[in-house]
DNA sequence: TTTACAATTCGATAAGTATCGAAGTAAATA
DNA sequence: TATTTACTTCGATACTTATCGAATTGTAAA
């Protein structure tokens, strides 16, 4: 779990993964996913910089990736983001 | 919240976090919060690195920390876990 | 007042990481 | 086929961080 928790340990990974999760909720009745080149001039970074985090979200699985032809699409990993909630939430009574 | 996330990124800082939520949870009934003395044994690293390590969880506003006496009291911070979940969950609708 | 305990500070070191530019690959388009 | 677009790989660098041992501080107990 500490692995999930280091891949949005970096602001510009953090920007990158929200960036994700925001087109993809935007796009969400074609479930086209994001289209990694349209957020890409949004962040700070650049292409190799992008490419790198983008393998650390993955790793972490909190993302998937796919490749259509010239493009990448990325997806939430949904069950990923149960799972830290539930870990967040543990021992966690109400008295 | 990048920062909190980092607090939680080393495998050694969140062990030791998940301690303080246990014994905290552990002595719920009279609110003594987590004696840290009480859990460093259980840890695999030195007083100095655990030292180092509360200050970030601190820093990073997951836990309190008080002194009581020769001891060193600490609390988790509940409102921080709250904002953690509602972070994770923005932009998560039901489709 | 001496001793013991709990925790912190300091300085050093080894390891890890974010970032870049340059070069490379793969796919679409002209 | 040549060019452009999207992304990746590589190598280098500057920076951060986890960790330790030694020394220090503060508190309590003997």
């Amino acid at each position: 779990m500490a692995k999930v928790f280091k891949a949005l340990s970096n602001p510009n990974r953090l920007e990158l993964y929200l960036q994700i999760v925001e087109k993809q909720e935007a796009n969400y009745k074609t479930n086209y996913g994001c289209l990694l080149c349209e957020i890409t001039e949004s962040l700070n970074i650049g292409a190799p910089t992008i490419s790198h985090h983008l393998k650390e979200l993955t790793n972490a699985e909190l993302i998937f990736t796919e490749r259509k032809g010239k493009y990448l699409v990325a997806k939430v990993n949904e069950e990923m983001v149960d799972k830290m909630n539930e870990f967040l939430n543990l021992n966690r009574n109400e008295h």
